[in-house]
DNA sequence: TCTATATTTAGAAAATTAACTAAATATTAA
DNA sequence: TTAATATTTAGTTAATTTTCTAAATATAGA
């Protein structure tokens, strides 16, 4: 779980998830939208890969990157016990 | 929303709003859970606050300190977000 | 096979963060 | 007012993180 609150530390990552969160994107694609360069854009989807918060799947000489909403649930059952009676927000299915 | 995501990649800080989420605790009683100087933890006090994550309260001679809930709710509904069609949770009330 | 494209890895520099000790501030009680 | 307790602030050091450039790896197409 440290390494999951790690990886959303960051502004970039996080626009990363925002990204992906519309529609999945190839490393090349993502690191468009920045101004920095590849490599820092690689390290940062390895981290965000490491935390489990995207999945990578190679196609052909592209990498596509996709969301992993499994481990943004775990962040956000984490938060809402935290929150204190945990009976705010429910499961809907 | 940067210093909010900052202060919960810190597993001590994470700690603090564990202990907070049981009761109200001065500065001092939460120190005592770490093995770590007052000082540092008064520093963790003061990020998490300047995020609000937490309030603290003087009380006589103590600061007293708790959390904010509101805060911990904006990090849900980022997360609710990314998640993708945003309908899998949904506010109870 | 050769070349171009896509992406990652390695290594280094710069920036940020977390920890410590010592000193400062504020409150209570004698 | 003085002494004791609670907490924060200041200044420093060590560790971690972010970024860069250059080099390495892998794939596709001529």
């Amino acid at each position: 779980m440290n390494e999951v609150f790690k990886a959303l530390a960051d502004p970039t990552r996080r626009k990363i998830l925002d990204l992906l969160k519309e529609r999945d994107l190839t490393a090349g694609e993502i690191a468009e939208h920045f101004e920095m360069s590849k490599s820092s854009i690689s390290n940062h989807l390895k981290i965000l890969k490491t935390a489990g918060l995207v999945l990578d799947e190679k196609k052909g000489q592209f990498i596509l990157y996709s969301l992993n909403s499994t481990i943004l649930q775990d962040v956000i059952k984490w938060l809402l016990d935290k929150k204190g009676k945990g009976d705010e927000f429910h499961e809907k299915r």
